[in-house]
DNA sequence: GGCCGATTCATTTTT
DNA sequence: TGAATCGGCC
């Protein structure tokens, strides 16, 4: 593969840069992926070992991208490309024994945290309708991503919420050792403090990946900061790309000083701005640059596009969220008539409790949807409990998975049992899975208490004696000897065969996951369910409109964009008014909207909205202002007789939006290969969608085609570069 | 142990 | 407004 084909000058500076610090600005849709994939096949080519390089993206599905995409020109043996928490839990599980833990350490999520914190809470007799266990579990979180210990928390703790916290805080510290686990954020503190305990693994590292690159480098937060620092501070052959103007996880940690102070950090290093945009028109470019531009802490740059003009944009102003949801289908159902897909189609909002209005309407004109985000596949119950399961098999002081797995299915094994087995076991100072082994010493529980705990007990040993691979095996066994399908079952209702469902995809899961690792083990497995968020992952091809979030917008594109909700309140959000600082992350966020679109965008507002069973009356986003009058077409769908309008009657001044006559949407079999064009043939465009050809013009490989598209109206379009296919 | 009414409290989410 | 959690009761 030609690794300097089609880019321009500041893409090949970064593509070829070899040694020492780069930074690389990546503007919103500058084919970053394509610049770092490139990267490490460059360093490849020029004789640096695979086995020397680390890249670090921030989600497993940007990891699993770029392994796809290095595939295509290289086989990728040996490079490390992962998540910064695979990566240190690779780490850990060879050097952790170090640290003084089992390397069988469990990973707990933030259920499993929550699970012991409010454990913790009941212990220690703290009110938890006072002191919210999430909240205190967030405040543990960011002490410990600023890398405070329990002790240094607890000598500085000031207040009277920081001194509960810091109760809290140490006893969680103590428990999670005793259970052997490690929490998300534990994982790449360990490794830190692994790193700086013993500099002979750190120097191991260092020698091993000699380039390191770091992927959205504006969302990491101060551990990770440390982390890449620590690794790079030998060889310094250190890559970030990012973009703050894309930071938008600040309130989780993430701090945009990363990125910004790069050359404070590394005062040689190599800056490259990739400025050229190829998703969006020059129009919806215009509108994010303006937006973006009144930001005052960002680095300059100006993105800029070869592609066309494009529409305008287009603000819908309705009368309230039923009106706006309204409009919206409204206008989806004009979009569908003339050629473009549901799934070219998506819907951002800024609160996931936006999404129940915009549904209702959907369902109503029968447009088919899809929400993103929401409950997470791993995070349901009946998963949980079964993982729980497998992971006592591994880990049996995981305190966690026991108190969760000891009465699931029922057993007869109640609360106050539990709390006479706890309280044993922390009066004779040992695991509660040894005081399940002697019950027979604990002179609270006697007769069937006593029974049922030793059934308990001897399942969970046999189940620990099992062959720990392949994983469906075990799975399998535990199903089947817990009896779990039966409970399901029994205890169900209407939602058990949703359940039971679950169940078998997981065993699924497990089977693909044999297939994948002919070396895997139950571990294994267990470390990448808890590192994977979702197994629905995006399917591109889906025919139905999305909706989702801004933050979960983010990386993604599509055609068409309405962003809903652009109000004052709600976008910038009304807890995040109090400082520039929020606003401005506010303002990154409708940027990452904007940036989205490829060829139309919609930005609705409403004058008044529920909120909390209020009403609220709403003023237009300050971010509406900052779009130059001259790119924007206003709508005016205030006091708006919904019941008189038909929406495909031709009426109001939403049509001067659309100005093609009409074309019935072909079925994709029909598709034929582009034949030299001629005027009045259709074509579909893989962004602007079906339009047709007014005129051919030009010779040889110069062919230009007048289109006039249902979105984005007339363009002129070289046929050499433009994917047209001929539709019949 | 499970059901039901009362109560509470509401951004954003990946690992 | 509505969901999610809690506590009392059977």
């Amino acid at each position: 593969m030609p690794l300097l084909k089609d880019i321009t000058e500041s893409q090949r500076e970064a593509v070829t840069h070899m040694e020492g610090p780069l930074l690389v600005i990546a503007g919103a849709g500058s084919g970053k992926t394509r610049i770092i994939t490139r990267r490490i096949g460059y360093l490849i080519s020029q004789g640096i070992n695979p086995y020397n390089i680390l890249a670090i993206t921030f989600t497993n599905k940007a990891a699993d991208e770029m392994c796809e995409r290095i595939k295509q020109f290289l086989s990728q043996k040996g490079l490390w490309i992962s998540t910064f928490h695979k990566m240190c839990s690779r780490i850990l599980r060879n050097n952790i024994e170090r640290l003084g833990y089992s390397k069988d350490f469990s990973i707990y999520d933030t259920t499993d945290q929550l699970n012991q914190i409010k454990s913790i809470m009941a212990e220690l007799q703290f009110d938890t309708a006072q002191w919210k266990p999430r909240t205190i579990a967030s405040t543990i979180s960011h002490a410990k991503n600023k890398l405070i210990n329990p002790e240094t928390f607890t000598s500085t703790a000031s207040g009277y919420y920081n001194r509960i916290v810091a109760q809290v805080y140490a006893k969680y510290h103590t428990i999670l050792k005793t259970n052997n686990a490690l929490d998300f954020d534990d994982l790449l503190i360990k490794t830190i403090e692994l790193f700086k305990t013993h500099t002979d693994i750190l120097e191991m590292y260092q020698e091993k990946f000699k380039f390191v690159l770091v992927d959205e480098y504006q969302d990491t937060n101060y551990t990770q900061y440390t982390i890449t620092r620590m690794l790079a501070s030998k060889y310094r052959n250190i890559c970030v790309t990012g973009d703050p103007d894309q930071s938008i996880y600040g309130w989780r940690g993430a701090d945009i000083r990363n990125i910004m102070d790069f050359e404070k950090d590394y005062p040689d290093a190599k800056v490259v701005l990739l400025e050229k945009n190829y998703r969006s028109t020059k129009r919806i470019l215009h509108a994010a640059s303006s937006v973006i531009q009144q930001n005052r802490y960002r680095k300059q740059k100006r993105l800029w596009t070869e592609n066309v003009e494009g529409e305008k944009i287009k603000v819908i102003h309705c009368e309230d969220e039923h009106g706006e949801a309204e409009e919206i289908a409204k206008s989806i159902r004009m979009l569908s008539t003339k050629g473009v897909k549901y799934s070219n189609i998506a819907l951002f909002y800024r609160t996931n409790a936006q999404s129940r209005v915009l549904e209702i309407s959907l369902k109503n004109h029968g447009i088919p949807y899809r929400i993103i985000g929401g409950v997470e596949f791993y995070q349901r119950k009946e998963i949980k409990d079964i993982l729980s399961y497998l992971r006592l098999c591994i880990n049996p002081q995981d305190r966690v998975a026991l108190e969760r797995t000891i009465n699931t299915p029922t057993r007869g094994i109640g609360n106050t049992t539990i709390k006479k087995l706890e309280d044993w076991a922390a009066a004779q100072n040992t695991s509660l899975f040894y005081a399940l082994q002697q019950v027979n010493a604990i002179p609270e529980i006697k007769g069937q208490g006593t029974l049922s705990i030793k059934k308990f007990t001897e399942l969970i040993l046999h189940l620990q004696q099992l062959p720990k691979s392949p994983v469906e095996n075990i799975i399998k066994q535990v199903i089947q000897e817990t009896r779990y399908i039966e409970f399901l079952r029994e205890s169900g209702g209407k939602e058990s065969k949703d359940r039971i469902a679950n169940v078998e995809e997981l065993v699924n899961a497990a089977h693909e996951y044999d297939m994948n690792y002919s070396e895997g083990t139950l571990q294994g497995f267990l470390e990448e369910v808890a590192l994977v968020s979702d197994v629905d992952e995006l399917q591109e091809d889906t025919r139905a409109v999305t909706l989702m979030t801004f933050h979960t917008a983010k990386g993604l594109e599509f055609p068409v964009v309405f962003i809903t909700g652009m109000e004052e309140k709600l976008l910038p959000h009304a807890e995040s008014t109090d400082s520039d600082d929020k606003i401005e992350e506010e303002r990154r966020l409708c940027y990452v909207g904007i940036t989205r679109a490829m060829s139309e965008l919609f930005l609705t507002h409403t004058k008044r909205r529920m909120r909390y069973g209020q009403m609220n009356f709403c003023i237009p986003s300050r971010f509406l202002d900052e779009i130059p009058k001259e790119i924007v077409i206003h709508i005016d769908k205030t006091n708006y007789n919904y019941a008189d309008d038909i929406y495909n009657k031709s009426n109001s001044s939403y049509d001067t939006a659309f100005h093609i006559d009409d074309i019935t949407v072909p079925d994709d079999s029909l598709k034929e290969n582009l034949a030299p064009l001629s005027g009045g043939e259709i074509v579909r465009h893989p962004v602007f969608g079906i339009g047709r050809v007014l005129e051919v013009s030009g010779s040889k490989d110069k062919i230009c085609a007048k289109i006039n598209f249902n979105v984005g109206g007339i363009k002129n379009l070289m046929l050499a570069y433009a994917k047209l296919e001929k539709i019949r």
